[in-house]
DNA sequence: ATCTATTCATAATT
DNA sequence: TAATTATGAATAGAT
């Protein structure tokens, strides 16, 4: 036994290098777990062993991580805790310039439109496909927002409605009960006129709702 | 002091998590250093601070890595130590079966959510944005449709209970002019104010459908 | 793979 | 943010 402190350096030894990256290994990928679950963060790790064999880790999409991480290498960041390369031990911006990024990214949609995508990168098509969807989500939450308060509408009238309607019938007893000397008599017809109904039947045209894309 | 052992989860306090995140990070990022010296391999390590802050490490190059492990994924290899996803044998060949489909499907989905298009052509990209687009328009569509069934029928309740209103309204009427004198005077004014139409004027514009592109 | 002795990492505290 | 230190965790070397 006796453990003894280990240069770091290459192992020599074949077997004992391999042993080594097994066990290792295991610790590395355990600890890139607890970190992420400890600490709520965002881990890629990705291991290729000598004899090509792929070992990988990402608590969320390996390929959201990769795609962030190429994101932010195209912003140009500067980032941290990059060994190997010397001069990159800074901080790299948050998403500070997201609503610039945003705009000139309304700009490219309307390449896409356009049908220009020659031009863009890949990170910038991801974004691009993003915006989209977010988007046409709003779009589809805001018309849902209107319809429901149509119909939120629509049912305050039918109950208005069916008031006047139990009110006129009470009436409408009334009178016929009543007979000679009802002072009552009821409201002409003054309203309801067919306009009103017209009005109706051709406010349903407006409510075609425009589709983003059609088939 | 007196440290004392943790419970590997999500650390509740801020303070503490950026604490205990700062220090597991650097050991995270000495030990997958210290690996790739000892045992000769290539690593890359991504994580991404919860403040969105990039923070990597690779021996070698980070893109050569992410493209080895792309490429690995895309052949369908099995991997080992993916333990958010339920990890596949690569003892198993039906297995290994199994998940180039999984795999498969996985990217497929990932495509559908707007990631993972680093491998995909401008004729794939424009394709899959068409299929994006659709999905969405679609969902709309059906929420439109079935909001504007209801307010279909909210419409026609509303119709029978304005015919029904004036028909009651009329026989009001004749139990009135067949009874004994006693004519208008009528209180009523209650009912069937302007109210009613303004709203449906102005229900018109509520219908406005957002389109599929803000200016 | 399993077992220790030992080094190493790090939680709590200043 | 940076030290300190007591303790838990990882692991080198041996089996």
């Amino acid at each position: 036994m006796v453990r003894t402190k280990i240069e770091i350096k290459k192992i020599d030894n074949l077997t004992a290098r391999q042993v080594t990256f097994s066990k290792r290994r295991r610790g590395l990928f355990k600890k890139a777990q607890e970190l992420s679950t400890l600490c709520d963060v965002d881990i890629g790790l990705i291991v290729f062993s000598a004899t090509g064999k792929l070992f990988h880790y990402s608590n969320s999409s390996m390929e959201e991580v990769i795609t962030r991480h190429s994101m932010h290498m195209e912003k140009g960041d500067e980032c941290v805790e990059h060994q190997p390369s010397p001069s990159l031990q800074r901080e790299s911006i948050t998403y500070a310039g997201l609503a610039k990024e945003f705009t000139e990214k309304s700009r490219e949609l309307r390449q896409l439109n356009g049908e220009d995508l020659q031009e863009l990168g890949m990170a910038d098509l991801v974004k691009l496909e993003k915006m989209v969807e977010g988007g046409l989500s709003r779009i589809m939450r805001k018309k849902g927002d209107i319809l429901l308060s149509e119909i939120s509408a629509l049912k305050k009238k039918e109950a208005k409605l069916m008031e006047e309607n139990a009110q006129l019938k009470q009436r409408s007893e009334i009178a016929v009960q009543g007979g000679p000397h009802s002072s009552e008599s009821v409201t002409n017809g003054c309203c309801f006129p067919d306009k009103l109904q017209d009005h109706y039947k051709s406010s349903d045209t407006s409510l075609k709702l425009g589709l983003p894309f059609p088939d």
